[in-house]
DNA sequence: CTGAAAGCGCTTACAG
DNA sequence: CTGAAAGCGCTTACAG
């Protein structure tokens, strides 16, 4: 274990004292030329890292980041939830806070009201689940203004109201499912069905809307049916999907929203199933998948998206540029052959 | 930003003097049981959680990590190694040295070479790309006598010789290959050709084993061709597939092994190309992808594989119980529409 | 423009 | 069994 030089040794090695390596480390000003140009040198021979640890306790750095959510019950929210609580240790140890603000159903006005309700001397950062609605961006961009990083998380809104979008790609996991349903058709005619849950959210639609980009252009022999629409509801999944598997089976089925529960359920009894795609790995369809109920899911790993939302706002707000693991948010493809343990991480 | 307690505001609120505070939160004994049950009781109720960072400080932490990688210059290890260099700044930043120590070949003999090397002293932790040969064995477990954490990376041996592996499950890679190959033939008969780099591989022959064993299972109505060997060259790679598509062509192909390249030129002037499924998301398969010459990649994620790695090293080599980042190392699934941004990853 | 000193929240000897 | 003190590598006032 080679001793790691100090900022110490670098004002040795320049000969000059410690505060002035100090500033031109962090370039303060206030320093002349030549003895700048001295420590550049010493920091630059000796190979000089800053112990970022160290300088962040002398900071007295310590972090408040609040995450707002829509306040659904069950399903991919609680999914979220249960990975932030699982970050928190993690993050406490490192004098970071984290507060869950949650906001009713997708109201625009019940949004607003929280991020307002973030106050710059006391939130360091926000993630924040959004939605298209001007009001919402007019409020991120004020907080903004008011200097508090902000990222989306999930859902995105628009570019000017946020640093950075952490989540997935939802018009490329569209694609990505209309290749594997249009590969498993293997050239075949034949209809797909998609399920939506609601047509004006914003990630269904652009799932939806990449799904059809695909399927016209690179598999024309395959027809695309009106989308029905459940509104998320399992039920109301079972109920539709029971009713075109009865009528005139589609070839495919690409569930595009919530509600893996009643798609599981229609599915149970019928002789030939059609081919699905699914989105969201959870307890349902890890288990349809095994069962072959259906045939693969379009995941985007909620633990890994807030990791990764933390980690950036650790890095926003601490303005200095600290390099980032590696992260990959692109939609996950899990066949039953190549799904993760288990970690009580499935809703 | 409500204040965090600090151990302090513990032995404050204890009634008793730091020393003892931190001798109960260590478990250094020496405490009377008094004293320790009030010290408890005050962790408990003021939320103490110690910081991690100002506890390494002042242990003076510095870790030096060896990773021992085979010397194979070019394709996938050099994706590790680029992986690593993109490490160090984060490590440095945190008292972490790296040291990439290479074995010609795979070369067993080599390898305990430089397992032998490792110094106590001066290594706090290695992570090895293995082989199973039982000399490697030997000498890990020797290391990890010496008290060296060890943790093996991309390709593992005997668990006894490390604490834990870290890299894609083989045999569940081949069984994903097989499904979407089989999935893709859509119930028609055909044979699939298996293009191996070195049968004597462990990974090679985990995930021939891994897609044998699926498409016997579910897709029984496929063969599969006896495999043709590479040794991971292009150029043989691309006579060897150029020769298969020339005779009697495969409805699919099953590259296991690296030559992607090769398969490519094979795939240039093609009338009807077979499916084809490759591994290791690289420049070479990503154009693939994107000019659909092939239809899916298996990707192990290199970057995260590394990442995961040093973490688990940390964990292991601090003895306390950290809280770990979440990460998924099952293999990834690339089409050519979820894959990431080019980062100046690709080999 | 330059420097000496206190303090961040811990751990580690050292003394009772 | 208990406590007081120095020090980890930085940053932040404060004084020249």
């Amino acid at each position: 274990m080679s001793k790691l030089p100090t900022l110490q040794d670098v004002a040795d090695a320049a000969g000059v004292s410690y505060a002035t390596a100090d500033r031109v480390l962090n370039a303060r000003g206030n320093v002349a030329a030549k003895s700048a140009a001295k420590v550049r040198k010493a920091i630059e021979t000796l190979g000089y890292v800053r112990d970022r640890n160290a300088a962040n306790l002398s900071r007295r750095r310590r972090m408040a980041f609040r995450l707002l959510l829509p306040d659904s019950a069950g399903g991919f929210f609680e999914t979220i939830r249960a990975a932030i609580d699982r970050q928190k240790p993690l993050r406490a140890a490192q004098r970071i806070q984290l507060e869950i603000a949650s906001y009713t159903g997708f109201d625009p006005v019940a949004l607003v009201r929280e991020i307002d309700a973030c106050d710059p001397a006391e939130i360091d950062g926000v993630a924040v689940v959004a939605t298209d609605a001007p009001e919402v961006t007019r409020a991120l961009v004020e907080l903004r203004g008011r200097g508090v990083p902000v990222v989306t998380l999930v859902s995105d809104t628009d570019p000017a109201a946020r640093a950075a979008y952490v989540g997935m790609d939802n018009v490329a996991a569209g694609r990505a499912a209309a290749r594997l349903l249009g590969l498993f058709q293997a050239g075949r005619r034949g209809a797909i069905l998609p399920v939506l849950g609601d047509a004006k959210s914003r990630d269904h639609a652009d799932r939806l809307a990449g799904f059809r980009e695909v399927v016209v252009r690179d598999f024309p022999h395959l027809s695309v049916l009106d989308p029905v629409e459940s509104q998320d509801d399992p039920t109301r999944v079972e109920t539709l999907v029971t009713a075109a598997l009865r009528s005139d089976p589609p070839a495919a089925i690409y569930s595009i929203g919530a509600g893996n529960r009643g798609l599981v359920s229609a599915l149970q009894h019928v002789p030939v199933r059609p081919r699905i795609v699914v989105h969201e790995l959870g307890a349902v369809s890890r288990q349809a998948l095994e069962r072959d109920l259906i045939d693969a899911v379009i995941d985007q790993n909620p633990a890994v998206e807030v990791a990764e939302a933390l980690d950036l706002l650790t890095r926003l707000a601490d303005g200095t540029a600290q390099p980032a693991l590696p992260a990959d948010l692109t939609p996950r493809i899990y066949l039953r052959d190549n799904l993760p343990e288990l970690s009580g991480d499935a809703p």
